[in-house]
RNA sequence: CGGAGUGUAGUGUAACGGCUAACAUUCCUGUUUUGGGAACAGGCGACUCUGGGUUCGAAUCCCAGCACUCCGACCA
């Protein structure tokens, strides 16, 4: 898109309001917008961002066999006592508010119990699972305290899937097909070098452990020991004598690292499907409670981790995959010849099939250069009058600090 | 929810209890400029968070509320 027709203008100072570095930047570059402590709305580049990133989490949940649905955010306050969550004194970050005739209901802020609900109408059988759903849904949670820019907001946009199988061993084999499907979506977006599957305690959801993916970041939350094999981890709350003699490892060779929640997944097992009714016939016409597991990805958290880890003095650096334009148009000088010039390469650049923030205004090159490295786009393309005599681009990436001039065609082995 | 701090043009800051609340930036007009947030000139923009109180006089002091930030507790 051409720059001139976004409206989001970008800032030079930081928000008296923000300390963290992630909305500081997706603030002054215009990616989001404060509404409220923990609320903060999606401005047009950060709605980019996001999307890239659904799309990368969408696609894995599809190849490990997911259908994508949305549920409803009001939820019935009936359903979450049948399992005795809709108590305040169990779960205390409920959003509630009342029908006009008095009737209570609830903002969701997980759906296990409304969407096993729901599979009470579809599965009868063992012939009708296993099953899968995800959806990318707005949570609302009463967080006491929110922090860190959008790290831990009380409105965030999340994946969540839910398994519902036979057994434990069906379940088992698709929860560790999603371990993996986890690991290739923080590779894609860049940060698998850094990002851990940890064990951690249930918390609200189960008795049992559960996974968590910690990305390793100072604006998190956690911190993690990090075995020095470099593949095991563990989350403080069971970094104990216990779990360490469970597996076998000495507490001397772990790391204490800060570290993001990114994702996480769960195991239920079949209580909470026996507490809603969900059961199905078995071949050998038992009656059973169905196996349900439940798997998450904050994915405006998650932007905020790539904000934190991807970025340096000058602003925003995306990785390729989730930056919200594959490349950054630069235009300077505004004579006849220069603009002709650059409106040609961003339509050929768009038919190429890449997109393109095309910065057409008529700055001075300072401005555009600082808004350029600001937003973070990994790679500028630079027209100017000096260029265009040769019908060459600059290139430039935001990584790096050298640039090259080049004919089109090179410039294109860049994206 | 405990503790600490901060609320002044869109943004960032200033102002001893005392003149029309100042400066920078953004924005608007114009001139000149055009490779790292240009220069000059003019202009718009603030009931100083809200409500009380003290005082001849409050942005400034006091009280309450609200908002925001941080620390802790909590936490997918």
């Amino acid at each position: 898109m051409r720059q001139s027709q976004l409206f989001t203008k970008t800032r030079k100072e930081i928000p008296s309001d923000e300390t963290s570095k992630n909305a500081e930047l997706l603030i002054r570059a215009g990616f989001i917008h404060k509404e409220q402590a923990g609320v903060y709305s999606i401005l047009p580049l950060g709605l980019m961002v996001v999307s890239k990133i659904k799309q990368i989490v969408s696609e894995e949940m599809k190849s490990v066999g997911s259908t994508e649905l949305l549920m409803s955010s009001l939820q019935s306050k009936e359903l979450w006592e049948k399992t005795d969550r809709w108590n305040d004194e169990k779960v205390d970050v409920w959003f509630k508010s009342q029908l006009k005739n008095g009737t209570e209901v609830g903002f969701g802020w997980s759906h296990e119990e409304p969407i096993t609900s729901l599979m009470t109408y579809h599965v009868k059988s063992y012939n009708d699972l296993p099953v899968y759903v995800h959806q990318f849904q707005n949570k609302l949670r009463n967080e006491v305290r929110a922090k860190a820019g959008i790290m831990r907001c009380r409105e965030f946009i999340m994946k969540d899937m839910y398994s519902y199988s036979t057994n434990e061993e069906e379940h088992m084999n698709f929860y560790n097909k999603t371990i993996e499907a986890y690991k290739k979506v923080f590779e894609r977006v860049g940060l698998g070098g850094n990002t851990f599957v940890t064990s951690a305690s249930g918390g609200v959801f189960t008795d049992k452990f559960s996974h968590e993916f910690q990305t390793i970041c100072d604006a998190g939350e956690d911190n993690i020991y990090v075995h020095k094999d470099g593949k095991l981890a563990l989350n403080e709350e069971v970094f104990n004598d216990k779990t360490l003699a469970d597996l076998n490892v000495e507490k001397s060779d772990f790391e204490m690292k800060k570290a993001a929640e990114v994702g996480n997944i769960f195991t239920f097992g079949t209580k909470k499907c026996e507490e809603l009714g969900l059961y199905f016939n078995d071949s050998d016409g038992e009656k059973k409670g169905v196996f349900l597991g439940s798997y998450g990805i904050g994915i405006t958290r998650l932007m905020g981790v790539l904000a934190e880890v991807f970025s340096d003095d000058k602003g925003l650096s995306w990785p390729k995959e989730v930056s919200p334009f594959h490349v950054h148009l630069v235009r300077l000088g505004v004579n006849g010849t220069t603009v002709s010039f650059a409106d040609k390469v961003y339509d050929d650049l768009k038919s190429n099939g890449f997109t393109v923030l095309y910065d057409d205004r008529d700055l001075r090159a300072g401005e555009k250069f600082a808004d350029s490295d600001l937003i973070g786009i990994p790679v500028r393309f630079v027209i100017s009058d000096k260029t265009v005599a040769e019908e060459k681009i600059e290139v430039k990436k935001r990584k790096e600090s050298e640039s090259e001039v080049v004919s089109l065609d090179v410039a294109l082995k860049n994206l």
